[in-house]
This record gives C-alpha cells, structure tokens and sequence, in this order.
DNA sequence: ATATGCACCTGTGTGC
DNA sequence: TGCACACAGGTGCATA
C-alpha cells in the first residue's frame, strides 16, 4: 500500500505527536514478517517523542533518552490515532498509549511491516538507501551514473530503493508514463534525455501525491484515519484496457520482476 | 555483481 | 452459495 506519496502523509499526520510521551505499549501480536523484538514494550514506555521523520517508506519517531522508532508500513499497514480506549480492530497488533488520552494503533492485516526500537546509530536498514526524490534529488548525471550497465528494466531500477528511496509499483508506473519511457527498457540504455524527462517526471508525480494525500487504492489511510485522493489522478495504474489519457490507445499490462506494470504502447518508448 | 523467483501473510474479486 | 485461483501499495533471501 504505502510508497512515499502515502508515508511522507502519515508522517505529516503524525507530526503533532512530537511532544507525547509514550505511557505503554500494548504488544498484541508478535508475528509481523520480522517478529517484533523482546523487550520492545519496555524499551519505549515512559519515552517522549521528540521527531517524526521519513527516510524513503520509513518512518522515525525521534525518542528521548537517544533511541529511535522505526517503522515500515509493508504492503498493508498503517498508524492511525484515536482517542483511548477506542475499539479494537482485527490486526490491531501493536497500541502506543500517548499522553493527553490519544493512542497510536499500527494496523496490518498481511503483516508485511515493522516496528522496532534501535539507537540512532543503529539502523542498518537505512544504510543503502538512495537519495529522497523530493528532498533531495540526484542530479542527471548521478542517475546516470547509476543506471550504467544496467541491464534490468528501467520500471525496475525505479523501485530499487538503493536507487531513489521511496518509489514503489503504484508510482513506477505514472513516473515513466509521465516521461513517456517504456517500463521494459534498460536502464543503462536509456539516453540522458531519458533520464531527465524521468528525474522531472519523479518530482512532478510524487509532489502531486503528497499534496492530495496519497492514493488510497483500497484501504490505505493517513494517521487520522484519512483517505488519500491521488488514486483519482492515476493515468494507467490499474487501467489495462482503458484509453490512454494522452493519445486514447489501450493501455497495456505487462510484467516485470513479478509486478505488473502498465503503460501506454504509443506514448512511451 | 546482477537479476529474478519465491516466500512471507490476509483479503478481495472473478469465474466456474 | 461455495470453491479455486489470481492478485494486491514491499522486502529479503535463495538461486541462476
């Protein structure tokens, strides 16, 4: 569900949390992909929050007493406030309680996300990550530089978090239709004009998400519990079939690396 | 080193 | 209605 678009709103959503202090944390379920860790309770209670950031789909609750929280939505996660003592859900498997009568649910019904309390200079997980896209963009030659040699699918170097941090399927897709760039090409093979068109489609697509929140294909939801909007603005995600917005030619379904992709055969090259 | 396949899960939609 | 199957926003590990 979340790439950046959707993230970087919940870490928006989330931001007013700096200041809480984490009173408990009821672990309800354990088994996420990446079991959640012993002691994960007890290393955050009586914590008070001091920053909520994002680095490509992660999120980082700054922590007092030199600790971080770190999350990732997986496919179908989510952190949604609501008052205490509010109900249940199925796959509620981890409630923060915070100061001043809020709690934080972390909701995932697959259980692809994780959560887990580290030292700041302690993330690994974080170490190969490539630039933010909207933060701070390579430039063309870096890219370029990058995609060198590169045989796999551009659509595919794309999501490679080592490349540009935060991309994923949903976005891959409307990025290189935006740039008018085949989703099969290779990535070493593409021109720099190529390269820019698809540096400026990046920026383009992922601001415009961000500023209508996200897309909620089906239950994505910001930290308010919040649907996004940019689903409305998709132009070939999900569209096998139907006309391209540009130029009315069916838009086609391939795959690459065991996710669809789609495209419009006459606008992109 | 690089690219792909599959596993990890539950829910939903489709076709029979 | 029930069932089988395909597919879904991601990542990490095994394998060529």
């Amino acid at each position: 569900m979340p790439e950046l678009p959707e993230v970087e709103t919940v870490r928006r959503t989330l931001a007013p949390l700096v200041g809480r202090c984490i009173t408990a944390v009821d672990v309800r379920e354990r088994r996420l992909r990446r079991p959640i860790q012993p002691g994960f309770a007890a290393a955050l209670a009586g914590r008070t929050i001091t920053a909520v950031d994002r680095r490509a789909k992660y999120l980082l609750f700054g922590l007092s007493g030199d600790a971080v929280l770190l999350a990732h939505l997986g496919m179908s996660g989510s952190l949604v406030l609501h008052p205490r003592g509010a109900p249940r859900r199925a796959h509620d498997h981890v409630v923060f309680s915070l100061s001043g009568g809020l709690e934080l649910s972390f909701h995932d019904p697959r259980r692809f996300g994780m959560l887990r309390v580290a030292a700041p200079d302690d993330l690994p997980e974080l170490k190969e990550l490539g630039p933010d896209p909207v933060a701070a963009p390579p430039s063309p030659e870096a890219l370029a530089a990058m995609a060198r040699g590169r045989r796999k699918p551009v659509k595919n170097f794309l999501m490679d978090q080592r490349t540009l941090g935060g991309i994923g399927n949903i976005y891959a897709s409307e990025i290189l239709f935006l740039a008018g760039v085949r989703p099969g090409r290779a990535a070493g093979r593409l021109r720099r004009a190529d390269i820019a068109r698809l540096l400026e489609a990046t920026a383009r697509v992922l601001r415009e998400a961000i500023e209508l929140g996200g897309s909620s294909i089906s239950d994505y939801r910001n930290g308010r519990g919040e649907p996004g909007y940019f689903q409305l603005r998709l132009k070939v995600y999900n569209r096998a079939g139907e006309p391209c917005p540009s130029c009315s030619a069916p838009v086609k379904r391939t795959v690459h690396a065991g996710r669809s992709s789609y495209y419009c055969p006459r606008c992109q090259r």
